[in-house]
DNA sequence: TAGGTCATGAGGCACGTACCTCACAGAGTG
DNA sequence: CACTCTGTGAGGTACGTGCCTCATGACCTA
């Protein structure tokens, strides 16, 4: 073993001197090309793995002509945190071409799975080399995924998984986890017991569903003095939201906490303040957006958990370059931490 | 304006043409190299700005036959967060490789300033291209730092800045809202109100000092019920914090909180737990690490505040990379946020 | 005026990979 | 035997930048 091979990375020359071919078949191997026997890729694979050859991800993306192109799907409307994901991706778009990495934004009405499902179809593979979508889990949806990889386009999930598909990776929270959160901050603010509520978005959404799980199994565990009002739904819609607030400050004045897991944050930082209750009670609510900030600000909201729409995007960038760029079956990723926000702390 | 000139991005070719110049001086111009009259770099980064251009990253560290160079210079010893913030370095070096970054580790005995200041000036420009330093604010660091950039090393500061030096940039908190963070959960934690005790490091150490100030201000300000004890210094030792623990329980009994704002962890935790405390008062700590977990699992500990120091290596070998290929003056970090960690949400 | 320095131009090689063309051997097929 | 098809080798160009050499003209100074 000379000074070479100690210092320098191993290179597809090395490789394809080290598995006995020639620089064309490592080629076609690394790139998934056709015209190679079996038993010659499987020579070419043992040879990467025992020299460690890892693909040099800048030389890569310089030798295709093209930038990488990464295309997502966010759904429109009014969602505020649907807003701040889309505004991530729109900030980080000049700053990732100097990586040569072209971030296109693609918005379509919420709950149209259809529209949804013909954009991915239409997706050329020449010209999109992934797609990251945020959707919810129907089968159409599924379907327009699995075609996507078929034709050779990287899906990565964003928010909320597609588990039964051929999405590479998802990119995300653990919205059980993020319920326990609530519970257990919910108890130790309330150290002498009461009532709660629950209002939520709709529990037919998967990470509401698991957010009222953890919460409901929390607050169970630890804290029995705590007995829980609801879930009421709120459908992440801002006046039904306020309507449910309204109501129960009306129907059970004795309540002592609130805790929205859905979105609509903006109807009940309203008729919290409206009714003169704002901190008066302990509330606790999901994303860091505007009408949580604001609520934080005023004192009407104690904390906000957050899953840190920029940094998700952030990290699928990451994962589709890797991916995309070959680094192997799947990439490794920063854990997508939930964030605690206090009125201290707000970024 | 034709097809061309609307899709692909600016090259140093594209400059060359658009400032009436060589492309030698285009490449002297970016490189910071002699030889280039003021009036005729000012033409070409007229140009650049003019035809926007920015330097392909990817092709930039392509060109240079090594490895950008990265070393980290984080004190040594038994803090346990210095040694996570180590770890993630260690971690992240084998996936850095596949972007061309070799990272390497110096640890220094803590508070040997004399030790860091040479080697950071025994390092060889050729060798690396930056230095990414965690230390105390010591004339003698500041000097060797300054050192260091004027021999063409670039430097950043982590965890702790150092303002008045040349460092190109700090990654770090803002150690005052941690500190009003704290007081925010304790006062919230505690409607009754009640006397809590703060420790500390030192607060000779900027950190320590800036979050006793948040702390006490936030606190003060907000929650007038709650009366501050201390702050008594603990040295970040572990045998240190445990004393004045056992001797903060047996002379207030009374006490209903602890805020450690500095290290030493181990010896609170077991000191709490030994004088059958743990649980009964509500504890607030810093840094996520083995000793803070424990407590959190045990219920030592309610609220641990954390810097996230995976997140911080993460982002400084970003702008270290960044800074280092010449994207512009100062490189665009993620900001890193205050994590607020409870039994439910560890990581 | 000769010699020196400085600012600049011109051009080329290198980095590691993608992707292309061409050649050729061997196997199978009619 | 001539043909096609497949697997493989050989070699080239390109990506955008860093870095090097060499040449040239301008300007200065002794």
């Amino acid at each position: 073993m000379n000074d070479e091979s100690i210092k320098r990375r191993a290179t597809v020359h090395d490789v394809a001197r080290a598995a006995g071919v020639s620089l064309a078949t490592v080629d076609r191997v690394l790139n998934g090309r056709p015209g190679v026997r079996a038993a010659t890729a499987e020579k070419v694979e043992e040879a990467i793995a025992r020299i460690g050859f890892t693909r040099d991800l800048n030389a890569s993306l310089m030798a295709r002509a093209r930038d990488l192109r990464l295309v997502f799907f966010i759904p429109d409307g009014t969602n505020e945190f649907m807003e701040s994901l889309a505004a991530s991706v729109l900030r980080r778009a000049p700053l990732a071409l100097s990586d040569r990495l072209s971030l296109e934004l693609r918005r379509f009405r919420p709950f149209d799975t259809q529209g949804l499902a013909r954009e991915l179809s239409e997706l050329d593979p020449r010209a999109c080399d992934s797609a990251i979508v945020v959707a919810s889990e129907e089968p159409e949806v599924l379907a327009a995924v699995d075609a996507a990889n078929r034709r050779g386009i990287i899906v990565l999930t964003l928010v909320s998984d597609l588990p039964g598909s051929t999405r590479r990776q998802f990119v995300g929270i653990d919205n059980v986890a993020a319920g326990r959160t609530a519970a257990s901050l919910m108890g130790r603010f309330l150290p002498q017991g009461g009532q709660v509520a629950v209002i939520a978005g709709s529990l037919h959404l998967r990470d509401h569903l698991e957010r009222w799980e953890g919460f409901s199994a929390a607050l169970g565990a630890e804290f029995p003095a705590i007995e829980i009002v609801g879930p009421l739904e709120g459908h992440d819609e801002r006046n039904q939201t306020a309507e449910i607030v309204y109501r129960l400050l009306k129907e059970r004045p004795e309540l002592v906490g609130l805790y929205n897991l859905g979105a609509g944050n903006g109807g009940l930082v309203t008729a919290l303040e409206t009714s003169g209750k704002a901190g008066g009670l302990r509330v606790v609510a999901h994303e860091l957006t505007a009408p949580t900030r604001a609520g934080l600000i005023a004192g009407a909201i104690d904390v906000v958990l957050d899953q840190n729409p920029d940094g998700e995007i952030r990290e699928v960038i990451r994962a589709a370059r890797a991916l995309a760029l070959g680094a192997g079956r799947e990439a490794e990723t920063d854990p997508i931490e939930i964030g605690i926000f206090l009125r201290d702390n707000l970024r």
